[in-house]
DNA sequence: CTGAAAGCGCTTACAG
DNA sequence: CTGAAAGCGCTTACAG
């Protein structure tokens, strides 16, 4: 392999400099910048990454958990961010918990071993705050609370629910079938409040429900990854619930309700309204374009990639300055798109 | 940061006793290994990735060039491609080219730098095959043709085309609409051979079609990642031929004729026969279940790994022994599965 | 402005 | 079986 010592040799000059032309720095004669750049193409020199790397102790990439990339959303929200990390040079690696044996565990093991910068965590994790803390490398969160230090991402799901809350109330829907993930991931179990923010919009939209003495009721379809779980749980609601006239879900899930609808011969928006949550590429295929909640991927990319600069900045040179007080998770807002499916 | 030699300062050790009881290299007594256990632990030290990828010369990491992760057909087939490459212990970088300013450009510069072990390439690149043979480094093709020295696995798109023709002649479709990308890229116009295997199964359709006697008309719906200039295309398909009693396209052009046809009251397969070309979740999910001819993502994704761990081989320790013979390309099957849109 | 030297944190022959 | 030494290819103070 040709390195930076054969193109001093070559062009006569010590290695210093060949490195001060290969990065810019300093000021060099131009005299020697053309012997070495010419020097370097004759050899057809490429300057060994690993090496700078393991010199400045990093690598330009970051990492992004998410369950799987197959869902609509993550591969939306994933895209965005590649192209933010791109306009901040840097790299974006995937990681996907389903499709790697030991889930997220590897993909923190190769942040804790600096071969990446910083990690975005969108997937579901089990660990307590403390695990996230304790890494002491740059971690945020999307969507989710993994602890007391670790910077968030949000969107406003709260005010998404109030949204499809007031949609439905003033269409006059009676009966709203709602399908989400598993209802134990709602609650706080572990005191640590590590709750999906996610589905805080099925929880103030059930509240609103309520208050405006709507009937409802609530599906669990399994995991954000099972997509047969998704279609057998809408399956499952028209078979059990046939007297809903609006349902209200993920863009996957509103787009199998609508399957549903048009196989049973259920009019939409007339006898069934579809409402779908996120606002993904799924809502826009669907049988008809859906009526959509849709979260703002490019202003949550943009959140997501300065919160990483930031803490990428914060525990350069191992000062690990010590969040004098943590953050205020950063809330997006979404916006209620109202298309064929509601009235 | 703790490194090696403090753990071997606490341990009471040498250098290289920590390294072997790290790595497992080598015999090493278990009172030594207790020891230096123990002092890893307390200092709470973690190996220095850089620092081995460095020695090593390589980093684990196969990047994957996809026009976008956000088109259905690149995220199935990225998801299915970490899952094996996760199975080889190696990682995945994600490379969508429509969101990094210099497109591949940037990505191949990485696998010069020895940043990426390898590189799978599923985008369409404008470079003749001189500039992919030049590379001299891991590089296997996805669908396309890179010139004679780079390895490829190709899905059987001409039985594709075939399995389509056999089905809209048995169920008597007379006038066929085939929305697919910029006719420009079918043609060889560099005479080095770069044509997208992916349209092959458009010109054995067309071929077969004609042979039959049956009409058919193609309509170019713009770049892949264009979404909505797939959705123009084929609102322009049913503004321009209003006779067509068969649509043909990829799951995302499908599933829009399937809602054009709603929205316009022609029934499927009634009036019109829909088929969806790659099989991913955006034909589970259109207004009906689509019949597709579906792409083996998983026997493609270990096709693909298979062939990248052989190149990874080939070029380990600059030997580059210069392929003897340019390897066939892999050619995977594909099955056509009748859903609800066909007769 | 340019060059010789030290060092980033590991791994691996090579002596003991 | 264990340890001292050299080296992976760069970068960066520090002298000249």
């Amino acid at each position: 392999m040709v390195g930076m010592r054969d193109v001093a040799k070559k062009a006569g000059v010590s290695l210093s400099s060949v490195s001060l032309v290969i990065n810019g720095t300093g000021y060099v004669s131009q005299d020697m910048r053309d012997k070495v750049e010419q020097a370097m193409r004759e050899l057809n020199y490429v300057p060994n990454e690993l090496a700078r790397n393991f010199y400045h102790g990093k690598t330009g990439i970051v990492g992004v958990i998410v369950p799987t990339i197959q869902h609509p959303f993550f591969a939306t929200l994933t895209a965005h961010l590649q192209r933010e990390f791109a306009a901040r040079s840097l790299r974006t690696m995937l990681c996907s918990t389903v499709d790697s044996a030991s889930g997220e565990a590897q993909y923190v093991e190769m942040l804790r071993q600096r071969s990446l910068d910083a990690l975005v965590v969108a997937a579901h994790t089990t660990h307590d705050s403390d695990y996230w803390t304790s890494i002491g490398r740059p971690i945020v969160a999307f969507d989710r609370n993994l602890g007391a230090h670790i910077a968030q991402v949000s969107s406003d799901h709260a005010h998404g629910g109030e949204l499809i809350a007031d949609l439905l109330a003033s269409t006059g829907a009676c009966n709203v079938a709602i399908v989400g993930g598993p209802r134990a991931q709602f609650t706080d179990l572990s005191g640590s409040n590590t709750t999906f923010p996610t589905v805080r919009y099925v929880q103030t939209l059930e509240k609103c429900l309520s208050q405006a003495g709507i009937a409802h009721t609530y599906v669990e379809s399994g995991e954000v990854c099972d997509l047969d779980g998704v279609r057998r749980a809408v399956h499952g609601v028209f078979n059990a619930h046939p007297g809903i006239d609006a349902f209200v879900g993920a863009d996957l899930a509103a787009a199998f309700a609508m399957q549903e609808a048009t196989m049973r011969g259920i009019a939409v928006p007339g006898q069934l309204q579809i409402v779908a949550y996120d606002g993904t590429m799924a809502a826009d295929c669907a049988g008809l374009p859906l009526t959509v909640v849709r979260q703002d991927f490019d202003a949550i990319a943009h959140a997501l990639a300065g919160r990483i600069e930031t803490e990428i900045t914060r525990f350069a040179g191992d000062a690990q300055s010590p969040m004098t007080q943590t953050p205020e998770p950063e809330i997006v807002p979404v916006t209620l798109e109202a298309r064929t499916t509601t009235r």
